[in-house]
DNA sequence: TTAGGGTTCG
């Protein structure tokens, strides 16, 4: 069609008919981008730049239907320009972390603003951003599934970083730990989310923490345990660390959206000193005068706002550790070294057996729901050093406090379990996922679909196609998922040797609704066939499983607990019985909502706040080398 | 279209 544009990616609806068949190829061939100085720009026109982000907004909720991103570059010319851009899409704004990042931005359209000019970006734009450190990660941030980056590229970065090195552009401290952190400033904050609440409806409580501690006391915020997402109580150590911050206004709605666990920066937080009111508050606060409060108040003035940082960064890494290390520290367990801890948890559960460990099931006292347990609970309890000196093979109640558990983040709970060679991994994240369909959709060429396939447009928000099967090619993770909303079975597919083939099966092999399946990799034998939907009511993820030779994993919970008596403590992995324990199936956990905060909910009624004498009764079977754990509250 | 950097209601 003479609208393509060359070296641009289309996307079409084919309908096709009979034998038609379409062949969409893309160009290899690569146009070479020119880049005009910040002092260069001609109003009017549109242009490619690189700079250095001097000044940066997050993107945050404009008036009209769009995110607006706000920045200031940079460059070898001096010249410091104003950048808008404007897109309803949060992943197609630039990925600043801080100030000294190189941005390279395309088609932006220099214009007139207040006598002096600027750029907003104009259709087709795109954004990347590197790390603005010399000798930094060169793996430029972007959401694009297709972009070119060549050693131009790579050397316009390493240029504007030693230039800007040179000129002191970049920040000395970007961001301050809490241990650090003075009153009555403003500073950048990295951390971890561990809980939130909403106070009230224009302020939210983010609990957060990075591992330091700060020598002042921290504002205690209390608010109704209902409302809090994540754990009400922890250990008093780590309860030190945890400084509360108020998000306000327009940084409510974000806050909203950040999952517990999430590493985040936030930007011009305010260090308060003395008493402040607190909406919302069960607790005589304002009494407490010598303590930090941290605010994030409303608006976007000094770049005010919330990132969340990608895993891989540097600076997540570097949280992670001081983390890791407070952590390693708190948990010093005697009988346990760290180090072998973490070999169980990260160990298939087949392995499991070899040690003393402990599995968990709860039991029908707690809640009705449950299937009556064939342990009989006139048992007198044991402690726990008593019941870590007992043969295995035997029943044991023991009276305990669950101290703590782990993971925090509960998708981190959630592992694919393939009941043939009986290993366990984790859930890949989104993020591996949509690389392996973007992979999958690089890889073009002639291909045959098999005869009994039928190829031909499909519309969106369809109902009732129970019985229908759909192989979908070359769409991105988010196009099958907004697929997969209309639509009941769709297994992703990418040409292979002149013929259809599923994608690698650490990505999900079938989507049904917002659930996802996935295939053991050891032991699928995986081939494209049709599947028949003769003598079946409705064509099921097993069905389609069977017919692809993909061996199902099966979604499980698995969770360590730590407990906890006047004797001794345990730590004890709850597993086979996660979904009678929690009431809920591991699959829906893996697609719900409700089922995941059904689970906190569940953690947290067990866990007892601190200072309590709240007491659970634990019911144990020892056989062989696991004790399973029947749990009672009394 | 929107915003167009420049501290707060809490």
């Amino acid at each position: 069609s003479p609208t393509f544009r060359k070296d641009k990616l289309h996307r079409c609806n084919l309908l096709l008919s009979g034998d038609a068949c379409v062949y969409v190829s893309r160009s290899t061939k690569t146009t070479k981008y020119t880049y005009v100085r910040l002092n260069d720009l001609k109003v009017g026109s549109v242009v490619n730049v690189y700079g250095v982000v001097v000044f940066f907004k997050q993107p945050f909720r404009s008036r009209g239907t769009d995110f607006c991103s706000s920045l200031k570059i940079t460059d070898q010319s001096n010249q410091k320009i104003s950048c808008t851009i404007f897109c309803d899409k949060v992943d197609s704004h630039p990925k600043i972390f801080q100030i000294g990042d190189i941005v390279r931005m395309h088609r932006f359209k220099a214009q007139f603003f207040k006598d002096t000019i600027m750029l907003v970006n104009t259709f087709g734009f795109s954004v990347m951003a590197f790390d603005g450190a010399v000798g930094g990660a060169m793996e430029p941030r972007t959401s694009s599934r297709t972009y070119h980056f060549d050693q131009d590229d790579q050397r316009a970065v390493e240029e504007l970083r030693l230039w800007a090195a040179n000129q002191g552009l970049l920040p000395l401290v970007p961001t301050t730990p809490l241990s650090a952190v003075q009153p009555k400033t403003y500073f950048n904050l990295t951390c971890q989310l561990l809980a939130k609440a909403p106070v009230d409806s224009t302020c939210t409580l983010l609990r957060v923490w990075d591992g330091t501690r700060c020598p002042r006391s921290l504002l205690k915020v209390i608010v109704e345990p209902n409302v809090t997402e994540g754990p009400s109580s922890l250990s008093s150590a780590k309860e030190n660390l945890i400084a509360n911050v108020l998000v306000y206004d327009n940084h409510v709605e974000f806050a909203r959206q950040l999952k517990l666990g999430a590493f985040l920066r936030i930007y011009n937080l305010r260090a308060i000193p003395g008493s402040s009111k607190v909406p919302g508050l069960t607790s005589s606060q304002s009494e407490e005068v010598d303590h930090l409060a941290f605010h994030l108040h409303g608006g976007t003035a000094y770049g005010r706002g919330i990132r969340l940082l990608p895993e891989n960064s540097p600076d997540v890494q570097e949280l992670k550790r001081v983390i890791e290390a407070f952590e390693e520290d708190e948990d010093k367990v005697p009988e346990l070294n760290d180090s072998e801890m973490l070999d169980v948890w990260c160990t298939p559960p087949e392995s499991l057996g070899m040690r003393t460990d402990f599995v968990l099931m709860r039991d029908s006292n707690v809640c009705c729901l449950c299937s009556e347990r064939s342990c009989s609970h006139n048992i007198q309890p044991v402690t726990l050093s008593e019941l870590k000196r007992s043969e295995p093979g035997r029943d044991h109640h023991v009276r305990v406090q669950l101290r703590s558990y782990e993971p925090l983040r509960l998708h981190q709970a959630l592992k694919l379990y393939c009941s043939k060679c009986e290993t366990m991994q984790d859930v890949p994240d989104d993020e591996l996922v949509a690389e392996l369909f973007s992979e999958a959709s690089r890889y073009s060429g002639p291909c045959t679909p098999p005869q009994w396939a039928l190829s031909g447009q499909v519309s969106l928000m369809s109902e009732g196609k129970s019985k229908e099967l759909i192989f979908l090619m070359g769409a991105t993770l988010e196009e099958t998922c907004r697929l997969a909303d209309g639509y009941q079975n769709i297994v992703p597919v990418r040409p292979s040797g002149g013929h259809l083939a599923l994608l690698d099966l650490s990505a999900p092999f079938l989507f049904r609704g917002r659930k996802r399946y996935y295939g053991c990799k050891q032991c699928s034998e995986a081939a494209l066939t049709e599947v028949s939907a003769e003598g079946v009511q409705v064509i099921d993820e097993k069905v389609i499983a069977e017919a692809l030779g993909v061996q199902l994993l099966q979604f499980v919970l698995l969770m360590k607990l730590k407990l906890q008596d006047a004797t001794d403590t345990l730590d004890v992995f709850l597993w086979r019985d996660a979904e009678l324990f929690f009431n809920v199936s591991a699959e829906d956990v893996a697609a719900d909502q409700e089922a995941q905060s059904s689970i906190c909910h569940t953690v947290e009624s067990l866990c007892p706040a601190e200072g309590s004498t709240g007491m659970s009764v634990f019911n144990t079977h020892t056989h062989t080398h696991t004790i399973i754990f029947s749990v009672g509250v009394c």
